[in-house]
Order: structure tokens, then C-alpha cells, then sequence
DNA sequence: CGTTCGCTTGACGTCTCTCAATGCGGGTGG
DNA sequence: CCACCCGCATTGAGAGACGTCAAGCGAACG
């Protein structure tokens, strides 16, 4: 079996390393997964709710998101994802997908066909539990934003959602100085953190007449990091940076 | 290796095999898991948030929910588990526990080892996936859990919990004529929804009078599940009953 | 039989939503 | 190169859902 060896899931394969130091025959096995690379355009929807996708996909450039509708039409934003994460491994065992995914503009992704994943998944355990600890991870953060969105009101949560995102994207060094591009409009943090666009407009404003955050629909700029930090009630915990349990074996 | 066999994780196998047809050997290396029975009294604290936990554990009688809180203490239930859940297979690869896990009355849980399920996962393909599934449908119905928070109001929120719920411990044999035991009160029901105790409260009271349901604190009532549906906005789609993909390996 | 916890109900406050209008910047076509 | 347009940000005013405070009550439990 000759596959075609591309690095394009080496920023995955940065990220798990940081917890999980992998072989050079695990990460060649990575590197040999059937792969292709998609580039889109802006709102580019690359799984919809209810259809039957056969790839996953990792992030390599831009911003993506999954999203549900209500019956109303109203739209919720379950978690946005940055370069090096795996989107949909969720649907890698289901038979429809349950949430719609989307970029918020253009951006490459990589996609995997389920069938490579799976095989690879079994013949080598440490790439599976790598599979597996992603998707854990995944789950942790729906975790925190279900807190943020119940139990926070909408100042915090909005804190709350910047820090999230600075962490996770200088993580993957698309932080300088406190500032990142996150090319998404005030209506998707809004749908993100269950408030109306208007509510967040005026949030945002407040921060900004405070010296928090400067946001344009472009870029974010963190000036006081420690405040939104506190308002947030931001606790990185549940990123679990630090990596997996030691208990390898 | 003579491992005593016990049949308590036979509920979790039940939930496997209705989805994915497990060999004999594969129910054997299930069953053949170390395993511990253990009762607890009504608000048993499993599993606390910051703890390294060493072993997972199945739900086999009673009702576990998850939880977690805000700095102000104002606390998010992230969801409930009916019996043949495994509940934090989350934390077998984590360092520690980002949520605190609670039983509401006298329950039974089964702790397995987090070393001999990786293991098991490592050496039993099925399982893994198996064990991987059910951490992937929790993501799903905690996806859920943010659209219903996020973008429902409090009636809508409070009918799309006890839809679930119904459908959940259907599942596993627990509801009869509509009604089903349920000992949790309306401040667990108002944490988990992101609401007051008190307006919990008024929209029971609405619920009941309309002759919806009848929710005391120890059991649930349906009357009008078609009505409920439709105001809990309910669609069971994410709940994944019908199984995994059909693509095996 | 007292104490405690949870349910219930009322009055009032407020955070956030809805409706509505204006402004702005960037893309598009002439 | 300019004019038009459309999506998005912004701002104001009024409404409503839900929260807070407070008090009474019943059942379970020691």
C-alpha cells in the first residue's frame, strides 16, 4: 500500500503531541491518511444538519463553526474552531449528522474519509485515542458554554467567549500582542452566547468605552486581559492544556 | 488471566447491541472488565470537580447528573444519566475532572478502572468504538442541551427536557403508561434548564393546570406528549436511536 | 413534635428583547 | 471612477420574560 504522504494534519498532529508525544510510525500513519484539501469561500456550509457526511475534516486556515436551528428559526452556535482542530469526528459513528457546519470566511479544510479514520483509529491506539481525546475535548468546551450561556449573564459571557478563543488561537500562534483576526459579525456572537445582536452590540460597546476590547468584525484586540479575565469568569481548566492523564500504556 | 465475570455492565451492553451487534467474545471482554458495585445515599458526590479520577462508572439504578459552578455559585447542570450510561468516560484521558458528577437519590453506579477500559478499548476494536460512541452521544445531547438554554424560553426549555427524558428511560424499560419515576426537585430542574427555582415553579404550574404534565418531585406524568413535543420544539434526531453508521469495518 | 427542605404564591425590579430608524463601508456595475 | 446597494453596526424607546425579595405552607425526618 502505497498512500500519498501529505502534511497538511500536521497542525493536528502539533496539537496532539503537546499531550501525547507520538512515534514516527504514528505520526507517518497520520500523515498516510487518505486526505484532500478543500479551499472555500466565505459562509461556505461544508456539513448540513440531517445529511450523511462520509469525511471529517480538520481546520487548516480560518474560522469554522457548527450551529442547530430551532424550529423558530432561531439559531444557536455551538462552538467555534481554529486551526488544527478536528470538526466533525462526531459523525464518524452516526448516521446523520446532528448539527450544520460552516466557515465564517474563506478557509481551508482538510478532509478524511470516516472509513480511513475508523481502520486507523484500530490499527494504531495511540492515534485513536488521540481521535477520541479530540472529540473529549470538544466535549468539555460545549461543557463550559453550557455554563456560560445558563448560568452568566451577558457581559460575562461575552468576556468569557474572547477568552476562550485568545487561548485556543495562541495556542496555534495566531495570537500577537493580544490581538487576532476573528473575521465573524456581531450576529454570530450573539448566536453563540444565546442573546440578540443588539445586546451584543451594546456589550461590546460598553467594552470598548471601558479600554477591555476593541472588536471589529475583522480582528479583536485584548487591552486589559487581567479585567476580562474576571469578568469572564474565565478558568482555563477545562481546555485541559496540561494534556491528557499520564496513565499511558 | 482469570478475571471474575460479573453481568452489572450488562445495561451498558444492552445500549451498545442496539446499535452495533457485538460478538460473544466482545460481550465476554466486556464482562470481564474489573468492575466494583457500589450503593450510594441520595446526593452522593461521585466524582468532584478537580479530582483525578481513577475509575469511570455506569449508571445501574437511580438517576447522576453532572454539574458544574460559576465563581458567583450559581450552579449549570450539564445533564442527567438513566441507568446503562457510562457517565465519565470523559475523564479517562483527562488529568482532572472538569465537572463535578452527583447521584439525586440512593443509587447504584459500577466503577471500572480507566487503565483497563483503555486497554480493553486498545484490545477489543468493538469496544473501543463502543465506549467512544457513547462519549460521542453525550457531546450530541449536550449539543442539544445549548440550543434548548440558548435559544428556547423557559416553557419551551422545561418540555424539551422531559421529552428527553421520556424518551431516555424508555429506552431502558423505566416508563409505564406515560409516567415515570423522576426524584429531582425544581432547583435540580431549574440548574439544569438555566433558570429560578421560582420560575421553574410558575411554568409546572402552568403545565399542570393545562394538563400537560404532572411532575411531582418524585415522579413524571405525561398526559399530552404530542402537545409537549410541540412545545418543547422536540426532535429526537439528536438522540441517535437508530444506531451508528453502517459503516463497519 | 420541632426543624428543615422544598413547593407555592405575590409584588416588584431589571436584564434583555422587539421594533424601528440611521449610518456606514465595501462590493458591484455602469 | 463614481453611484448605487446591501449587509452590518449603531442607537433609541418601549415591552416583556424572567429574576429577586419575601412570606407562608406542607411533608419528611430526626
Amino acid at each position: 500500500m502505497h498512500e500519498p504522504v501529505h502534511h497538511y494534519l500536521d497542525p493536528f498532529l502539533d496539537k496532539i503531541e503537546t499531550r501525547d508525544k507520538l512515534t514516527e510510525d504514528e505520526k507517518a500513519a497520520l500523515r498516510a491518511l487518505p486526505q484532500k484539501l478543500v479551499r472555500t469561500a466565505a459562509r461556505s456550509r461544508i456539513v448540513e444538519e440531517g445529511e450523511k457526511p462520509t469525511h471529517a475534516c480538520m481546520v487548516l486556515e480560518g474560522i469554522v463553526y457548527r450551529s442547530k436551528i430551532a424550529s423558530t428559526g432561531r439559531r444557536q452556535i455551538i462552538s467555534f474552531h481554529v486551526p488544527g482542530d478536528m470538526v466533525d469526528l462526531h459523525t464518524v459513528l452516526f448516521k446523520v449528522a446532528d448539527h450544520t457546519i460552516e466557515t465564517v470566511r474563506n478557509a481551508a479544510v482538510v478532509l478524511v474519509p470516516h472509513k480511513a479514520i475508523l481502520e486507523t483509529a484500530e490499527e494504531v491506539p495511540a492515534l485513536g485515542r488521540a481521535f477520541w481525546y479530540d472529540t473529549l475535548l470538544d466535549a468539555s468546551i460545549q461543557r463550559e458554554a453550557l455554563l456560560n450561556i445558563g448560568r452568566r449573564d451577558a457581559r460575562s459571557r461575552t468576556a468569557h467567549l474572547f477568552c476562550e478563543l485568545a487561548v485556543r488561537l495562541k495556542r496555534v500562534g495566531l495570537v500577537t500582542n493580544g490581538s487576532f483576526e476573528l473575521p465573524i459579525t456581531q450576529t454570530d456572537i450573539a448566536d453563540a452566547l444565546g442573546v440578540t445582536p443588539i445586546h451584543t452590540n451594546r456589550v461590546l460597546a460598553q467594552f470598548r468605552k471601558q479600554g477591555l476590547i476593541t472588536a471589529t468584525g475583522k480582528s479583536v484586540t485584548i487591552h486589559d486581559w487581567r479585567a476580562l479575565v474576571a469578568i469572564g469568569d474565565f478558568d482555563a481548566t477545562y481546555l485541559h492544556l496540561e494534556g491528557p492523564s499520564d496513565l499511558h500504556l
